[in-house]
DNA sequence: GGAAAACCGACTAATAAACTAGGAATTAAA
DNA sequence: TTTAATTCCTAGTTTATTAGTCGGTTTTCC
């Protein structure tokens, strides 16, 4: 039941962007550096969010990525799910996932994994880039420059 | 974010028990064939589970297993966390590891992380294997054998 | 034209998951 | 008292996934 690091690294670089890149575009070698994150590693991980519609992207010199959307208008539940696909824990509670298992009609553990996974996607889906962006200036209020998110 | 079999056969294993094993033992085999999971590997999840005091076992010929426990006294909880370990979705809010994480103090991150163990821990403690018996019955009922879980 | 950036696809090392194998110890029943 | 059924134990193996690395191509500012 571990996250990997896709979806924690992808949430620590986006809520980076969001405190970074207010109107304006930012390097990934930037973000990679702040946040400790191996530079090619990062750039797969901002690809999916690129194609994904969460970032945006300015090629050639001084180019950088930039949310595509207000942080108030991301969740980290689109983050997460991005990166990570889906945040259930079995398959057959994947809403994605049409193919019912054999055993459908009688599983009783279901009701388990459907629970789990209604919860999880309840809280991420609640909690947007401006709200972690809110709890980042209370965390660092007065301080000169602290970058760890 | 996906459980592994360990906790998803496991906890099939001891809903099995719970129906199968009232006042008596039985043996492991019933169980993977029933389940369709490997006895040998089954027989390593149930070593877990017996030496985290949920299940008991009598040796030797017409020998096996039962619940150590009422069915409502085990939790869901109880079954997964002894299989899966921890089921925090990042270290950091795991309450058995101390060590903080350098960047504790300034982290925003984490009370995303928090969340998410916090209510995925209170949906497993809130459910028993009395809970999925009672439901398997519901399920079943009118059938002849009918052991899917 | 040169440098700084995003973009792209393939390769690789390390780790974890999911078993498999083979036997030793125990005990009921024949 | 032997035999067969069962739990118990440790180690090995295979497969899949994770977490990167590598080596470029393309785009665009200066």
């Amino acid at each position: 039941m571990k996250l990997s690091t896709k979806g924690r690294y992808g949430l620590k670089a986006m809520v980076d962007l969001a405190i970074h890149s207010q109107d304006k575009h930012i390097a990934l070698r930037h973000i990679a550096e702040r946040q400790d994150i191996s530079e090619h590693y990062l750039e797969q991980l901002i690809a999916v969010l690129r194609k994904s519609g969460l970032v945006k992207s300015v090629r050639g010199a001084q180019g950088g990525y930039s949310l595509a959307l207000a942080p108030d208008e991301i969740t980290v539940g689109d983050i997460l799910r991005a990166l990570e696909g889906s945040l259930a824990p079995v398959a057959c509670v994947d809403e994605n996932v049409t193919e019912e298992c054999s055993e459908w009609d009688f599983c009783v553990t279901r009701v388990v994994w459907k629970e789990i996974s209604d919860k999880v996607n309840e809280v991420v889906d609640s909690i947007t880039l401006s709200d972690l962006l809110e709890e980042y200036n209370k965390k660092n209020s007065g301080k000169e420059y602290m970058y760890y998110i």
